[in-house]
DNA sequence: TAGTTTTTCTGAACACTGTTCATAAATTTG
DNA sequence: CAAATTTATGAACAGTGTTCAGAAAAACTA
């Protein structure tokens, strides 16, 4: 049964987005009282929650399917794609993963304080970022990506993504009239991958 | 009086959240009615856009402050801190400027389709993101810069500073636990912006 | 000043939201 | 079959943004 809440309400969210979803409007699709899902779920946020956890889910497998590209550049680089097709697959859950409070309120109703949280809290979230993570470690040991510290790499990778993707689902994206956007944003994370490139002529 | 609102709004906002500050609530502390309030203003969109409108305005003065400093690349950089600064300051007003679906509404109902409203619809916003991309111009020019299409290169830094900005604010920086954050932006900023340097040697 | 028009404001009412809880139905157990 | 336990209900609550007939205040006119 939880399930299947689950599943509908992904339904649902895909199609009208999670802010225009409501719970009465799940229980109504789902032919069930709105005090019926409280059974399953505590409130709003556990479900945006559980929502938010099978969309790293998702993100995930794209991202593990990668791992086992042998060129650290190209690994690299298909990751980042995969994430950002992710994104433009599924914009609501993107928003979510990383641009909602909802989803953090349960972390932090569950183990205090977000800055306490430690990343072994967030596991849905930590294996796509292991991936990235995995794969900057990679592309310096062989030489290929500048030396320096991963965290910061991989840090500076992930937001410079990151950032293109929110600021064009967040509609955002007015200061480029005449771009094909999606384009821009490829061009540009190739252009921002190459760069940690280590230079040798 | 419709600065007096926007005033009372603003604080308001600052201080509790604006998704935690009703309609009434502001009302009350006017000492008015909640109808009053659709006088000088046609929904709560319109209100949250005049605010979105004002941190621009607040961030396009510390942006613009730092036009004249000669140096290309210590410009860029100070422009980049002064931003990050801003977010630190104002994170209400951020998230509402970069993140929320709501003062994207009125531009909406305005001008018709987000993405066929043109930038000078938008001129505070605009005119923050002028200042960088004369900057990285002028970067460019300088030779200090590489030599590329200069949106790619300007979309490229943006959305890096404002992806870990906004990764920060959104809470999601688990995955870096025994790191200052706030450090950490800044120098995956600087490591960023240096990239961007054309290698002479 | 008195009367009329115009502007400003009110607060009850509406339709909606997430959430709670006594009650009822269904199911499992003895 | 009866008792106990699980599962489901839907009315009720306090909250939200928004509307609108009517009241108060201000401005203008005679």
């Amino acid at each position: 049964m939880r399930e299947r809440i689950l599943d509908v309400a992904m339904k649902m969210f895909s199609e009208f987005g999670f802010e225009k979803t409501s719970w009465r409007a799940i229980a109504k699709e789902l032919d069930c009282s709105p005090g019926t899902l409280y059974l399953y779920f505590e409130n709003k946020d556990e479900l945006l929650f559980a929502v938010h956890d099978e969309g790293f889910k998702l993100l995930h497998e794209r991202m593990q399917a990668r791992m086992g590209i042998k060129d650290p550049m190209l690994r690299i680089k298909e990751m980042a794609r995969a994430y950002i097709q992710f994104a433009w697959d599924y914009p609501e859950y993107y928003d979510l993963m990383f641009n909602k409070q909802a989803p953090m309120n349960v972390l932090e109703e569950r183990h205090g304080p977000l800055d306490e949280v430690d990343e072994t809290k967030w596991t849905s979230a930590m294996s796509s970022f292991g991936c990235l993570y995995e794969s900057v470690r990679y592309a310096i040991e062989k030489g290929v990506f500048i030396k320096d510290e991963i965290e910061k790499i991989t840090f500076s990778l992930w937001s410079s993504v990151h950032g293109m993707v929110s600021l064009c689902l967040c509609k955002r994206m007015m200061m480029f009239p005449n771009h094909n956007i999606e384009e821009l944003v490829l061009k540009s994370t190739d252009l921002v991958t190459d760069l940690f490139k280590v230079k040798k002529d």
